[in-house]
DNA sequence: TATGAACCCTCTAGTGGCTTTAGGGTCAAG
DNA sequence: CTTGACCCTAAAGCCACTAGAGGGTTCATA
């Protein structure tokens, strides 16, 4: 039972847009079409939309949801790689983990350098934007 | 003593185009020029360059930035909206970082189900991603 | 005086992962 | 026969730069 594109997007929760971008970038497949020109999906192509979304709310780029495809495609391959690359990903999470609670801890000590409402001019936190005294 | 875009560009440690890039989003008052057509900073300048290159670091959009550029043009205001827009950047990385604990979490729980290296059809992972239970 | 290296200029296009817009075509119900 | 919901393509816009093409300036050295 084949269906459109609005179907596709309201089963998967992709907006319409996406979907489209997704064949344009070919990690969809390009669909058969009605007589009136409009796509006609499959379940196959739901199945594979659900893993690139589900690897999308995993924060991965799409070059390494185009990599797992290709496990996907090929399932006799071995699957070491699929391995080091969720590692490699599990990294780049923590890295950015990381920087962001560096981030905060700034951000906070900014924040209390202004406790009262002032004027800009006496404000802690635009003179410590503007001290570079840090970074000699 | 004016100075030329590279020495600029060393001082503060941004690169030349960043330089020429806020420039354009008006972000830097465009600098007056030498014979050669040359831009020719000077200490005003490097100050503020400095204060967008700090909030660039605490991961401020350009918006935001402009925004307290605003301040920093009227040292007259009130400083109560530094505050408040301070206030909201500390919650946006508070979601993000929550986010991405979520993330990692998902992500081990995902790289636990392949330990071996076995054919991509029999892997863990690739069945997983593939596996929309979860959003049903 | 010529030349080469290091710097500077403008303008344009590319990055990622979409989203938005413009300008249409299709189809079923009323 | 018209309305409205849906669909189509192609191109531009988003953010915050970065890179590249194609050229000009400045200064030291041969």
């Amino acid at each position: 039972m084949p269906i459109k594109i609005g179907e596709l997007a309201k089963r998967t929760g992709a907006i319409v847009e996406t979907i489209r971008y997704y064949e344009k970038e070919r990690l969809l497949p390009e669909p058969s079409r009605s007589t009136g020109n409009y796509r006609l999906y499959n379940d196959q192509h739901m199945e594979r939309l659900q893993f690139i979304l589900h690897c999308r709310t995993l924060d991965m780029t799409l070059d390494e949801v185009r990599i797992l495809l290709k496990y996907w495609d090929e399932p006799d391959k071995e699957c070491g790689n699929v391995n080091s690359l969720l590692d490699e990903h599990i990294r780049t999470v923590e890295i950015r983990m990381n920087e962001l609670m560096q981030l905060k801890k700034h951000l906070t000590a900014l924040r209390r350098k202004c406790i009262s409402e002032a004027s800009a001019k006496s404000c802690g936190i635009l003179n410590t934007l503007a001290d570079n005294s840090c970074h000699k």
